[in-house]
DNA sequence: GCATTTTTTGCCCGTTCTTGCAAGAAAAGT
DNA sequence: ACTTTTCTTGCAAGAACGGGCAAAAAATGC
């Protein structure tokens, strides 16, 4: 394989996912890092690409168009929820994963070098996932609700029905102590109902603005949280709550 | 053989794989390597080609269109591929759409103001489906397969099997008279076999590299084919032969 | 037909390019 | 502060390169 040939794929990779792995491009050239590592010195001296800890990313202005997944509301917030959130997983795990945007910064948080088996009907979650090499990945099928970016309907509660999961991560709802986990979509509720009685544990997320507050439609109660994750600024009462109902809290 | 010979051959295998190895042309034409530098010597000066250690690429203004397959030829042609493609839908339809970058492409070229069911398995084509407001989707679940970048297996025949459409995008095949259509993977062809058998007219759409070339695992026969859409660069006689079975020619 | 010239080709050799390895520096994580 | 990972630098082996040279082949002139 040519230097050329390798300049010319890793821009065609930097453009289609925007950023590059060092050691995965080695192995997938089948060639050293130290190789690999001197393209991507050329690169970035032509200015085709940016160098970082551990490979590269897009450069500055074709950065935008590609790495921008934005959900503008609180990246920072949720990819801190995401990153402690991240760090409840064990190699080995199989995992429930469903919609939202937390859920999706999850998904991107997920390290590389753990081999799980993921179950989602989240498209963003399963594109996210496809980076992963050592991520097996289970697409849970059915009609597509643009709104949530999930899917729902019988189809996914089939296959769903056929899986189970040792955690499951339950994204985008309302958290009340009384009323327990809600969600804002009766479709989207039956799925998360079926994902929890098939997984061992729930996980959820949250940011502030979630909590104490509730959904029309009832999930389950709130004593079927296993570890909740919240920021640092959440208020104490509440996870007190929480915590006597059984959740483990984790700050972020 | 003659030293213009050898430099047609070059430049014939420059257009099609766009790129060519010293030691690989010396064995093939039977002449030493330092001859064949001389030859890429001569076609350099005259901009024919690219010098690389090793060899040469096609150079830049055609290097775009072959050095990295997958990329630009390949985006320009399947692009104007799958435009002729979707001249084919009508509104109201309901669709198969398989895994395979000209599907994707496809799947970009749809028109926002059609309204159309789809089903597919496909991540990537799913994706682009998103953002058509008209466009109800249905995602075919199951087990991912990164180097497919579709969904698998029996959960995603099962979801086929519920599912009829009035047209089916079959695409990342081979295609040849004899051997019909072809899939590069054993679950992949099933996957194919069933949306072709609930299927009312099968499309396909192929860049000239996939017309007569077959691949391990048999989907159908060529008179499955409803539609053809092929590069107006295809080969006349293949062509004939392909409508000679019942499809219908489309040029892009 | 024969000699001469021109072109092509293969070989040799010093030079350049690429690559992987090793060792030390720097950065990130704990 | 420590470990681990990644990065840079220097170096050496191997591959590829270009130029020079001579033999072979083809074209040309006589």
């Amino acid at each position: 394989m040519f230097t050329e040939e390798r300049h010319q794929l890793i821009r065609d990779q930097l453009g289609a996912h925007g950023k590059v792995l060092a050691g995965e491009l080695a192995s997938r050239f089948g060639v050293s890092e130290d190789t690999v590592r001197r393209d991507l010195r050329e690169l970035a001296k032509a200015g085709q690409l940016r160098r970082v800890y551990g490979g590269a990313v897009a450069s500055a202005p074709f950065a935008a168009a590609t790495l921008s997944q934005r959900s503008r509301h609180a990246v920072e917030e949720k990819t801190r929820l995401a990153k402690a959130a991240a760090g409840l997983l064990v190699a080995g795990q199989s995992l429930f994963i469903d919609g939202g945007t937390t859920n999706e910064a999850l998904a991107r948080a997920i390290p590389r070098d753990i081999q799980l088996t993921v179950a989602t009907n989240s498209l963003g979650v399963a594109s996210a996932l496809t980076d992963l090499p050592l991520v097996e990945l289970i697409v849970l099928g059915g009609r597509y609700v643009p709104d949530l970016g999930t899917c729902v309907g019988a189809d996914t509660l089939a296959a769903v029905a056929q899986l189970g999961a040792d955690l499951f991560f339950l994204g985008s709802c309302g958290l009340d102590v009384s009323r327990g986990i809600t969600a804002f979509d009766s479709a989207e509720a039956e799925v998360k109902r079926a994902m929890a009685k098939n997984s061992a544990g729930i996980v959820i997320a949250v940011t502030n603005d979630k909590l104490a507050t509730a959904a029309p439609y009832r999930v389950a109660g709130a004593d079927a949280i296993r570890h909740l994750v919240v920021e640092k600024t959440a208020p104490a009462a509440t996870l007190a709550d929480f915590q006597s109902q059984g959740a483990q809290i984790h700050f972020a």
